[in-house]
DNA sequence: GTTTGGTATAAAAGTTCTGTAATCACTGTA
DNA sequence: TACAGTGATTACAGAACTTTTATACCAAAC
């Protein structure tokens, strides 16, 4: 269970985690909005703790931007502000609980158990491939690149889901030929070439970080560099 | 959407049953422990709302009970006592949130919503299905868009249910024929496309957004677009 | 400067989807 | 048992979209 903490004040990040951490879940801390964003898109977490205010982007837009990419998964507000008024702006963005500082650790942990509880339950099984700020979305049949969607043909998908399944892995025109075509394929055509073009114009157009490569006289690697 | 609400002081119980109605749920009272494990027994509920200190069994045990009984049904416990070892009881008893009294009602409203949410995604109230304007009566087997009543024949009312009860996802004519026709499906026939296209008739045409899409090569999507 | 491996594009071939119409199956009524 | 009425299924033509093929172009390596 990898619980991300976004809360700029040290003192208070670290009391949660190491509760956290006594408890056995695995807690990670970032202190500003930004890198909490980052994060969120780079790893799949199960709960997200948020302070309200943090430098860079709020606390409401983090939630509200998780939320658009894992819809599934809770996120507990925290916050020294106790209106009504706020509680209800942390709602309105998409919160699941909304806790307020100064709190006691247990009920924190109280209110964790309860969400990771629910969101392990249900049938909305988060049927989802992640790398980096690229989504696919096996339900939707969709790619998401920085939140932006992309839509993909059936052949463009099953490609992108054999590059994300073997992220890292150079893999020839051969193997995938078979894998996302069919055992023994005829070759002496260029289909492979071809989808990849399409699928490199798709996901990979006007990134900077590029996610599909040629490693020329061996075939495609997908992954970071 | 069936609510029950544990609460023995009649004037507080109204005030959320009130509430609760003017924004579509349908709110029941119980005024003692015993008759509200009764109508819980009987009713199919999709929230509870349990006062902790009510005449009878405690809030605590109802809770225990209902968790026993239906354990994927949220509970919101509600009460005066606002110690951490309060909420903490009420945690260990199962409870999915806590409220302490005196609350402003929008706030419980916010929780009420986000408990809903997650404990029923496809939004069932007594015997329907709702999804934007339309609602599928499974009661009196009609559906109705904006209001307007529309008949349907039984394999037209099975496919709508389908689809609403797995809303966003992309379902393959494979999936579709195989729970609203039968498993092992004799394919070779467009039974699915031609029933789509009926759907389409009686619950798309005329309407600006449509709630059936064609995902190419994929299958068929309910939902917004 | 020729060769090799890869990229890009457009046109041809092939599928999948829509919508209608015809056929088949069932139910209740006379 | 025949008949009408309704619902369920099949068949098919035309449209929309996807996949494949073919070919020209480019860049690095020999």
């Amino acid at each position: 269970m990898r619980i991300l903490i976004v809360e700029d004040e040290p003192k208070v990040a670290s009391f949660i985690k190491k509760g956290l951490e006594e408890n056995h879940y695995d807690a990670e801390i970032a202190y500003d909005g930004l890198s909490g964003e980052k994060l969120a898109r780079q790893y799949n977490y199960s709960l997200f703790i948020l302070d309200v205010i943090i430098p860079g982007i709020s606390g409401l837009d983090l939630c509200r931007k998780i939320k658009e990419i894992y819809p599934a998964v809770p996120v507990l507000m925290l916050t020294a502000l106790g209106t009504t008024d706020d509680k209800m702006l942390g709602f309105d963005a998409g919160a699941d609980d909304y806790l307020v500082k100064p709190f006691e650790f247990r009920e924190l942990l109280a209110r964790v158990k309860v969400l990771l509880k629910k969101s392990n339950m249900p049938v909305t099984a988060g049927n989802k491939l992640f790398f980096d700020d690229l989504i696919l979305d096996m339900d939707k049949k969709i790619a998401l690149r920085s939140g932006s969607v992309i839509e993909l043909t059936a052949k463009e998908f099953s490609l992108l889901e054999y590059f994300m399944r073997n992220r890292g892995r150079v893999l020839s025109r051969n193997d995938i030929a078979e894998k996302v075509w069919d055992a023994g394929f005829d070759f002496g055509t260029n289909v492979v070439d071809v989808y990849v073009n399409f699928l490199r114009k798709k996901i990979d157009k006007g990134f900077e970080n590029k996610l599909i490569h040629t490693k020329v006289g061996f075939g495609y690697v997908f992954g970071d560099f």
